[in-house]
DNA sequence: ATTTAGCACTTGAAACTTTTGAGTGCTAAA
DNA sequence: TTTAGCACTCAAAAGTTTCAAGTGCTAAAT
């Protein structure tokens, strides 16, 4: 609290104003804000020169910056920072959105398979790429391996928490029912409560255990497993080329660098990092400490079904994005991810090998 | 066969070398080409003067054009159709690229999964932008319907031609086994022989007929059926971005437009209708029925294994593309998709409902 | 008959210059 | 404390000049 020019929390109601108008105009126009286009937009009962230094003070105490001398002003992070957590009012999804979103998103196929539908809503809203984790340090509960013909065979592996995951293995031999039962079993054995993330040194581990029993079918299953792991494993990434919308990316240069920015799984772990306790994590320009990422800004959401810790839901945008409608969008996503999807039903979890018995 | 300046087929052996080199340059350096450089970098005997009056003839034939007066040559539709058919030399794929195509591609997973890793190989190798699509006049031979767990259920669906799909259930019921068997038979029965993209049309009839028999159940099958297959109507579109990598697209509108373009349908549809015997299809600028495509080149071909076809694979680029490389990486891509990539196998077809028997 | 050196001409792109206008900070009056 | 007025700044747009790569044509050379 320094004495003289005062700190984040004592701005006064003209300069909330102020600043709030700042930001909204220049997240709308993506120009500078200048003394006189701010009081005709915002119908403040001031002259622009007394906005002026208004704006100067602002400008002293970090709030806004100017590109150069003879510019308007641009809200710098702090602005940004102090306009979310003070100033800022969550806009009302419309009513288009809401049904797009409810229409859209339908809970039909396995875990990874819902994730990507809604990173594709949420980047057709909110016009940003968007990025979606999965957990993995969830672990592994249960693995079916069911015959679909000859040389065909399903795997299906379900995790503590509830995700479903599937995939098909081409064998190179035909198998006979008993192998299958026995194969089922030695996978349950040793994959059981491993985390998803050390699911491949797990798998290897069976290959040298057992790979001479089952004249390599066991083979071919596990590199299935394998390589359907090594997919999920990779970010589910939608609607990049949106970035082309922004008038900051004009250049093709910074449109390339930030495609592969956000390619860049180390990039993108970082920016992922913490989100805590049950609320949006908002990390705004160079909060980030990914220097890369300090144009940009990273609004990530948990999402959570139940308790259960299931992936994580990120979008990425210069910091002049539409913060309020952005928010009020991950809200709502959030709230129907934890309502009304189904990946994970208490009563459908499957205890052991083969409990088919259920509780009715 | 005019009789003056002599049609494609009669040109001299002067010209071919020249319009060789022209059209290896340009794709090469991306600027027009002139005579002096010409001279240079392809050691011609001859003066830049008498290469100059060769280039004109070759214009007023039709196989060069001139962006401006002042400016060297680029080649016409014609020029290029010219060469591919008959100057082009194809190259030899780089160990590099065969290592990397043969330890990417590597038949795991779905028909769909393995449809997407072709995509991406091609992608990553040529720098363009690559398009699967399926072959939807297939048609569904049998439907497997596997219990995972009390609400779950998992779906197979195997085509004539032998390629797989699966789709997963969630019920808002508990399920009978004998539900189960009852169901999958009045699936088969319904829908057996229908083409894929029918298969929408003959779901609905099938809930018509028989959703009160199950309570639901059956509805949530057929609903999560459609969704998966509604899925797969879409283009695998893998590495839009490296369009950017052109020099023709420094402008941001154009990148867009492109997106735009291949994001539609009806234009892609429109692009790949035609594919001869067994024989890439090369279609290039103006030769597009299609005028947005009239500025690009798409190259496909079908991909098919034991005769029957299964998809078709397609890049699109700008008319100045390296035809050499892409042809033989896609004749490649062809060659190893026919013969080592197990879709589908004569041995593994399932006839009628649940043959788990086998004949070994 | 071909080929080529030479030259006048064209023109887009790059480099430079000028103009314009939105914005500023400061001062003095209200 | 507010504001009208004014000199000043500077990026962007518009305009200008220069430059270089290219052309086509002609007349001489092979």
């Amino acid at each position: 609290m320094s004495a003289k020019n005062g700190d984040s929390m004592n701005l006064d109601e003209r300069k909330k104003r102020i600043l709030s108008s700042v930001v909204e105009d220049y997240i709308e126009s993506a120009e500078p804000v200048g003394s006189k286009t701010l009081v005709e937009k915002n119908h403040l009962d001031y002259s622009s020169a007394t906005i002026r230094s208004e704006m100067k003070l602002l400008e002293e105490e970090g709030y806004l910056e100017q590109p150069h001398i003879s510019a308007g002003r641009v809200p710098s992070t702090k602005g940004y920072r102090y306009y979310v957590d003070n100033l800022m009012k969550e806009s009302k999804l419309s009513m288009l959105d809401i049904d797009y979103i409810n229409n859209t998103i339908n809970g039909f196929g396995d875990t990874d398979a819902i994730f990507e539908q809604i990173a594709n809503v949420v980047s057709k809203i909110l016009s940003t790429p968007t990025v979606i984790t999965r957990n993995n340090t969830d672990t592994i509960e249960n693995i079916k391996v069911v015959k679909i013909s000859e040389k065909l065979l399903l795997i299906v592996l379900m995790s503590k928490n509830g995700t479903v995951k599937d995939c098909i293995a081409k064998l190179t031999d035909t198998v006979e029912d008993n192998v299958i039962e026995q194969m089922t079993s030695i996978l349950n054995e040793n994959l059981s409560g491993t985390p998803l993330k050390e699911l491949h040194l797990a798998l290897n581990k069976v290959i040298q255990k057992d790979l001479q029993l089952f004249s390599g079918i066991m083979n071919d299953v596990i590199n299935s497993i394998k390589y359907e792991m090594s997919k999920d494993l990779k970010k589910l990434n939608s609607g990049v080329e949106k970035i082309l919308e922004n008038p900051e990316f004009t250049d093709i240069e910074k449109v390339k660098n930030f495609i592969n920015m956000i390619s860049t799984k180390e990039i993108i772990d970082s920016a992922l990092q913490k989100t805590e306790n049950d609320k949006l994590s908002i990390v705004i320009g160079s909060e980030n400490k990914e220097v890369l990422l300090n144009d940009y800004t990273v609004i990530s959401l948990d999402l959570k079904q139940d308790d259960k810790y299931l992936g994580k839901l990120s979008v990425i945008g210069p910091k002049r994005m539409d913060y309020s409608k952005t928010i009020s969008t991950l809200k709502y996503i959030k709230e129907k991810f934890s309502t009304s999807l189904i990946i994970n039903k208490n009563n459908d979890k499957v205890k052991g090998d083969n409990s088919e018995e259920g509780r009715k």
